[in-house]
DNA sequence: CTGTTAGCGCGTTCAA
DNA sequence: TTGAACGCGCTAACAG
C-alpha cells in the first residue's frame, strides 16, 4: 500500500492536479479559499505526504545539502556537523550525510553520490593532504567537484581547498587561519615558559597539522626562542598516546621541563594520558597544550590549554550561511601549561 | 549547464533509452559487451551522473536511511550515527540526518520529511516521554510513524516504543537493558561502598532515565539497602553540574561518604565538575558514576565508573543490520568509585 | 482563477 | 537482444 498521490487528491476534492499542487505547496497564486479548504481536507484525509523526490525531480532543486566527514563520532566533526544541520535547517533543507575513512578516494565517492542525488550543496570538512599516497585519489576528487560545480552546485570546505581543485564557480573555502592562531599559542607559552619545545604532528603532507606547525615555529621564533623538535604520528588519540609513550623516558631522565604541543586537543589528551602511568604530571613535570577546544573535554583536568575554534561556526559558514561572521580563534591559556606553582584550581 | 541525462548518452552511443540504462545501472539482462562499450564511453565523455532522484521515483525506493537525533554534536547520539552510518554503508544507502530540538513536535517534523523523500527506512535515537506537555507531540509524531510504516517504511528506536505507536509491521525497537544494568551497577557498588547512595535523575517522565533510577534502587535494595534520594534535574551537562552545587554543601557538611550516580555519563562530568571548585574531591570525599561509557570521556580522570553501551551496535542494529549481536551491556568500575586508599592511578 | 498538457530523468513492460 | 512507449508524482507553462 503505497502512499497516496497528489492526483488522488485532487479527484477526492473534485479539482485539478495543478490546482492541488497549488494550494497544497507552495506556489505563488493562492486558488480561493473554499476550494483550498476543499483540497487540504482531502489530503488530510487521504494522509496525503508530498513525494520530494517528483518534486526535486520537477523543481530540479532537492533541497539537500550534503555532508562529507571522516568520522562522524568524532567530537571534531560531529561540531561541524551541528553548525551544517543548523543552516541546512534555516535554509529549510536537510542533511545528507556521508563518512569516509578519510581517504580522497573515498570522498569522491561520497561527493558522486551527493551529485547523483542532485545535493544543491555540499560541505567538506576534515583535513586535506598533499602526500603521495593520495595524488591519484585527491586528483579524482578535483574533478568530481569540478564536475559537480560546472552544473551549478555549491562547495564548501573547511580548512584549506581539495588539492588540485580550480577556483570554480560555487567553490568556497572556509579558511581557518591555523597558522596564525599556532604562532599567536606559541607566543603565549613562551611568554612563561623557560624550557624547551616539542611538536606532536600529524603525518607531513596534512595540510592542517603542518599549518600549525608552520606557525608554532614561526611564534617561537618570533619569541626569540629555538625551533622545536617535531614528532610525527597519527591524527588522533592514538597517535598522541604513541608519542606520550615515547616522550615519556626523556622527560623523567632530564630536569627540564618541557612544553609539549600537540596539533590538535585528543592528540594533546593521548599525550597525556600516555604520561599519566609513567608518573609523569602535567603541568609540574612537563606542560601540554592542544588546539581545537573540544568541548566534551573541557571539564578534563588539568584543563587543557588550546586554540578555541568556532565549530559550529565554520559548519555553518562552509554551507552557505550569509549571517555567520569570519572564522577567528582564541588562544586559551589553562592548567596543563600554568608555570610550576599556579593555583590549585 | 545542468548535468547530462541518460538520454544524451544513449544518443551519443547511437542507442536507445533503454539499452543505456541496462548497461549503465543494475539491470539483470546484460547487452551485448561491443555495445556496452560503446554506452559506458559515452558516459564518461559525458561526465554522465545517474540521477538518483529520478531512479528513486521509477524504482519507487530512494535508497535513503533517515537519521533523529536530538543533538549530533553530542558524542552520545554521534556514536549511535556512526553505527547507523555503518550499517547503511553496507546496504549501500545513504544517511539523512535530522538533528531535533528533543521535543516530540519537532521529531513529527523529522519523520514526515523523511517521509517525504521515501526514505526506505529511519532510525530515532533519544530518549521517549510520557511528560504531559508531550503528550500531544507524542501522539502525533506515533500517528506520522504509524502512516509511515503502513507506506511499507521501516522503523527502528532506540530504547523505547515511540509512546502511543501502534506495533505497526516494519516497526521494531532496539531494547537497551537500562534497568537491569543500572541494577547490577548498584549491587556491585554497594558490595565495596558503606554510605549513602543518591541519585542525579533526568526529569521525571524520562524513560531512559526512569529506567535507570528505577533499576538502581532495585539493585539497592536487592543488596538490602536504603532506596537513594532522586535529584531531579537536566538529562544533560548542565542539569549535572546543577545538582553538584547543590550536593557540595551537604558533603561538605556531613562526614559521610556519598555514592552520586548520574543516570548518564555527561551528568556525571557535570557533577564532578561542580564538586571540584567546592574541595569536594572525588573519590575521596564522595564516589561518582554514570551510564553509557561515552568514548572522549574515557580519559576523564578520576575515571569515570560506569555502564558500557555498545552505542554504535545500538546504531546499526536500529539500522536494520542482520548480523549485529544483541545489545548487551557491561559494567565498568573505575576510579571514581573506589574505596577511599585506593591505588593512585 | 482553474484545468490541460508537457515535461523532469529514469525503469520496465511490451513488441519487434 | 534491442527499441518504443508508458508511468513514477509532481511543477510549470500554457490555454480556457
Amino acid at each position: 500500500m503505497a502512499a497516496s498521490t497528489l492526483s488522488e487528491v485532487a479527484r477526492l476534492a473534485g479539482v485539478s492536479l495543478a490546482t492541488a499542487s497549488r494550494v497544497l505547496n507552495g506556489s505563488s497564486r493562492k486558488p480561493a479559499e473554499d476550494i483550498a479548504e476543499r483540497v487540504r481536507d482531502a489530503a488530510d484525509k487521504l494522509g496525503y505526504v508530498p513525494n520530494a523526490q517528483a518534486q526535486a525531480l520537477a523543481k530540479s532543486s532537492s533541497g539537500l545539502i550534503g555532508l562529507v566527514v571522516h568520522d562522524i563520532a568524532d567530537p571534531y566533526f560531529s561540531a561541524i556537523a551541528r553548525g551544517v544541520q543548523e543552516a541546512a535547517r534555516q535554509q529549510n533543507r536537510m542533511v545528507l550525510l556521508a563518512s569516509t575513512s578519510g581517504t580522497p578516494a573515498d570522498e569522491k565517492q561520497a561527493v558522486a553520490a551527493f551529485a547523483a542525488r542532485r545535493a544543491d550543496s555540499m560541505v567538506i570538512a576534515g583535513s586535506r593532504s598533499v602526500r603521495e599516497e593520495d595524488k591519484q585519489g585527491n586528483a579524482e576528487l578535483a574533478a568530481e567537484l569540478d564536475r559537480y560545480c560546472r552544473n551549478g552546485g555549491q562547495v564548501g570546505v573547511v580548512g584549506h581547498p581539495v588539492v588540485g581543485a580550480s577556483a570554480a564557480d560555487g567553490y568556497h573555502v572556509v579558511e581557518v587561519p591555523n597558522e596564525e592562531l599556532a604562532a599567536g599559542l606559541a607566543g603565549q607559552l613562551a611568554a612563561t615558559h623557560d624550557g624547551g619545545f616539542v611538536i606532536i604532528a600529524g603525518p607531513e603532507g596534512l595540510y592542517t597539522s603542518d599549518d600549525r606547525v608552520r606557525g608554532f615555529q614561526q611564534g617561537l621564533a618570533d619569541a626569540g626562542r629555538p625551533a622545536a623538535e617535531v614528532i610525527r604520528t597519527g591524527f588522533n588519540r592514538a597517535g598522541g598516546f604513541q608519542a606520550g609513550q615515547a616522550l615519556a623516558e626523556r622527560i623523567k631522565g632530564s630536569k627540564e621541563r618541557l612544553c609539549i604541543f600537540a596539533v590538535n586537543d585528543v592528540m594533546a589528551i593521548g599525550v597525556t594520558a600516555a604520561l599519566r602511568p609513567e608518573g609523569v604530571w602535567i603541568p609540574r613535570d612537563a606542560t601540554v597544550a592542544g588546539f581545537d577546544d573540544i568541548e566534551t573535554l573541557r571539564d578534563f583536568r588539568p584543563a587543557l590549554s588550546t586554540v578555541h575554534l568556532p565549530l559550529e561556526d565554520i559548519g555553518r559558514l562552509a554551507a552557505g550561511d550569509p549571517d555567520t561572521p569570519p572564522i577567528t580563534g582564541t588562544v586559551k591559556l589553562r592548567r596543563s601549561t600554568e608555570a610550576p606553582v599556579g593555583p590549585q584550581l
